[in-house]
DNA sequence: GCTGGCACTCAGCGGTTCGGAGTGCCAGCA
DNA sequence: TGCTGGCACTCCGAACCGCTGAGTGCCAGC
């Protein structure tokens, strides 16, 4: 029906002045700035109609209108494109990237990116522990009954953890316990999958030297306990400061409650646990959970396939912003990013 | 002088009262609140002196007064003694603290505690290198020309850094070169602090077998650059939710720029390089040279002596606040925090 | 040298006015 | 049937006004 097509146009219209003004937009500004072929007074028809089913809002009798939540999250899924990043943004994700050898430097440099790309809040995911495959185990002997275990998977990611443990009795003379233990868990745990570790501990603690079993069973329940538990993955936040351009106008209630949260970081990385590589997540306002989070919207990605399965990522990676967003825009840049690390982290 | 005396006394009394109230205090209410024997007339007449001198100040004709940076440096400096912690707050340390292994755990709990005590800003230094001796080096490949170098302190500090080498030429038959590679750093640099570590490489190309000598001096050339050099410290902030408290009260101009400089660490890092343990030190407003913190205060120590020398400390920790803070409090809760996390750390 | 008294200043607050942007509705036209 | 111009209406926000109260500086007297 073309009306209803026309009213589509209208609400993206709307969406598009209201996020590049941050004024309400009424219908003759609207006629001006959009070539819609009918005058402001049909505007108004179709307005009224949106508003009737939701789309927009008033903040007050005789201003103009205002997307909703439910407006925006139209528009995202129907009524925009991801509108490609131009030539000089993609060189600027090349310079920003290229150079970074060291895992932490890539997750910084990428946050940072994002943050400056996008101008709003960036968040980075290390790599999911449960995905990652033990690269090397370590162990350094701190004290008599205290030893660190050092952790590298295949990503790159570094993770250390004191573990108290039982003294050893029965040694044979001239061993060295740690060093056999340190044998012991790397042979048992190199190139396994993070998330297959606890199903390993049993045949190791089997086939452990009696002598060894005490340091075996702290080692590997500590490894188990702390590692794989989701509640375990770092988030990377960056650009904070984002926060504030608009002044108090974007974040009604105050900023207070979202940057705890993301200090807090366990609601952005519940988020995070359901995203995908390649299918751009957007959350907006109400629509998430977390009562800090109304009024702001986020957009996050996965990156990195975990070893070609399409639909696992090593971790994710987004945005964080106002509601009122260039959701086109951050979506490319999310996506864009994203891939850009998965390549990088792929090659190392 | 008897004049001299009570002057200072309504200095105390105003920086004290603004501070509680955040409002601008009149003679009148200082008289009601502070028992200082004289009428509110009279303290007017030290008031306009005090003004004089610039330590105080009108924000406008017929206001009351507020303290100039110098009145705080003043009151800082003369008129306060650091007040000693209650009860609660000294319990609350422990049982924050208490139960922390890991380096990592303890300097997150610790900025945590100190955020909530304060409520402020807290930040706090990674133990610095270049004082730290070296427990452990650990080396592990990537790939043929890539290195994995991981280095554990004696503070429990664990850092790595991915070097790119030479391939080996002339290696003997059956030789494991990454093995003896970890052997020779190990016998060169455990036991050795970071900051003599330059001195040592010489040596250890010199000594080094032939086949091993390109990889030697790759990696001993990323240790000392990124290791050694100040620049390197990281630095763990938290609480940044706290600087909306007041409002747009304190912070006058906006928040971004302090937000931006505690996000890119290195005027914080500046300032906690000065420090030292047990002598807190408090920058306020102007006298921070970096524009982004005038109006800010911050009050720092440094914290673990580093094995006894008094005056170095293994790194430096504090609370970033409004110039309007409460001095005796923060200064009292960031020592005590301070020679807690120096007990913690000399344990391990 | 302190004090009470007095005239003065000025931010903040509530009330009022006014212009402008925007709306809803309606009658007329294609 | 659907679009359009016209019109009356609403209401926010800025500007203006006067008032009040807290606070000051100054001065004469104790």
């Amino acid at each position: 029906m073309a009306h209803e097509e026309r009213r589509l146009q209208v609400l993206r219209a709307i969406v598009q002045d209201y996020v590049s003004t941050n004024d309400p937009v009424g219908s003759k500004a609207l006629a001006a700035r959009h070539d819609l072929g009918v005058s402001p007074a049909t505007i108004r028809n179709d307005m009224a109609v949106l508003e009737e089913e939701g789309y927009i809002t008033q903040p007050h009798t005789s201003a103009g209108r205002v997307p909703t939540d439910k407006g925006y999250r139209f528009f995202v899924d129907r009524l925009s494109a991801i509108k490609p990043l131009s030539v000089a943004e993609r060189r600027a994700i090349e310079r920003f990237l290229d150079g970074a050898l060291d895992l932490d430097d890539v997750l910084a440099r990428t946050v940072r990116l994002l943050a400056q790309l996008t101008r709003n809040v960036a968040v980075i995911q290390y790599p999911t522990l449960s995905r990652s495959a033990v690269r090397h185990l370590e162990v350094v002997q701190l004290a008599t009954t205290r030893l660190l275990v050092v952790l590298i998977t295949d990503t790159g990611r570094v993770e250390q953890r004191v573990v108290e443990v039982p003294p050893v009795v029965d040694a044979p003379a001239g061993s060295d316990p740690v060093a056999e233990l340190r044998t012991l868990l790397n042979a048992a745990f190199v190139g396994a999958k993070l998330a297959d570790a606890a199903t390993k501990v049993a045949d190791l603690l089997d086939t452990a030297p009696a002598h060894l079993r005490g340091l075996v069973a702290a080692v590997s329940a500590t490894l188990v306990e702390t590692l794989v538990e989701p509640g375990e993955d770092r988030l990377l936040v960056g650009g904070t400061a984002n926060l504030t351009r608009g002044g108090a106008l974007d974040f009604p209630g105050t900023l207070r409650p979202l940057l705890e949260a993301l200090e807090e970081q366990v609601v952005v990385l519940r988020l995070m646990g359901e995203v995908a590589p390649g299918a751009v997540l957007v959350s907006i306002g109400e629509e998430n959970e977390h009562q800090s989070f109304t009024g702001a919207s986020v957009v996050s990605v996965g990156y990195g396939s975990a070893g070609g399965t399409a639909d696992l990522a090593l971790g994710g990676l987004g945005v964080v912003g106002p509601t009122r967003m260039d959701y086109p825009g951050t979506m490319a840049a999310v996506r864009a990013v994203a891939r850009y690390v998965g390549q990088l982290l792929a090659e190392s």
